[in-house]
DNA sequence: ATGGGGGTTCCCATCATGGGAAGGTCAAGG
DNA sequence: CCTTGACCTTCCCATGATGGGAACCCCCAT
């Protein structure tokens, strides 16, 4: 058994976690400190590369990385009750369907407004004429909180 | 007219933008700098709430700073064709589909899971079956250009 | 032995937002 | 007049997950 250990880049190449992520994972804690090779070179082998996917996995399904280091401590522990995993899924789901309900809430009025634009030369647009109506109610803003929302904006709509 | 100048608070409470976002909206360039009274405290008129107001509801439906960058300018070209704006409208429709696409993804593969799930004392769990299962293909991670996401994430799953 | 590819650390940027410190200003009340 | 407290100012830091890049070290094959 005991396979070559794998330099860092090679685990990342096989997992299809970056380099950069498998550093940052261990620096923050979700991830043990990598055996290292004299020279200081991190090493990884079979069990790693399982983790490492384990993760890859469960950030496709969104989960934010404290969910994932709650997951992983439960599938390192064999003798664990399956209802606390389904409770964070259900959580998780919960999560992605208010996220879904508010992005859903945000297309539809768009969708409203774009329709009623003719979207020609002229410059009557609705769409501008929502966004500058004065009269809305300067509600506390809904609190944002709980969108974790991955990934950098892009450059400029 | 000419109404009394408000301070950078009275705006906030008036507009749904927080003191600290009115600053920095400045800041970077989306408002022009404010008029100041003498000791330096900023003042604003209605024509600066009215364009508070336009941002807020602009963030409301989704559009990065950026977007509303440009959003502002036809806004204060009175001459601009409403294309343009039906334009800008469209794309941030597309953007937020994809991004209600890809977690309505999410949602249905963990539902699934969460289903097949027992969810009670013993250990058995198709939930952290799936996520470790060592057979997926190391795809090189669908890119996440493109997904602002907004608001930072929550604390803990 | 030398070159190139890949490892290491460290810093910086993203995006929109909030928290907080240190210090100046203003209006109301004693 | 002076205090008090609410509000303003600027500046720095943190968030989450990710990438970019510099400066430097290491290892293997020609």
């Amino acid at each position: 058994m005991s396979a070559a250990p794998l330099t860092i880049g090679e685990a990342a190449r096989r997992t299809g976690v970056s380099a950069k992520m498998i550093r940052w994972y261990e620096a923050t804690g979700l991830l043990p400190p990598a055996v290292r090779s004299e020279s200081g070179y991190r090493h990884y082998g079979e069990a790693d590369l399982h983790t490492l996917r384990f993760i890859r996995r469960a950030r496709d399904l969104g989960f934010s990385v404290d969910g994932i280091a709650d997951l992983l401590a439960l599938w390192r522990d064999r003798a664990r009750p399956s209802a606390g995993v389904k409770a964070i899924a259900q959580e998780q789901i919960a999560d992605l369907r208010r996220r879904i309900a508010e992005l859903e809430g945000m297309a539809r009025t768009l969708e409203h407004l774009s329709d009623a634009c003719c979207g020609d030369d002229r410059p009557e647009c609705p769409i501008l004429d929502d966004l500058a109506a004065a009269d809305r109610a300067p509600m506390p803003r809904p609190s944002r909180r709980g969108l974790p929302g991955r990934g950098p904006a892009r450059k400029s709509v």
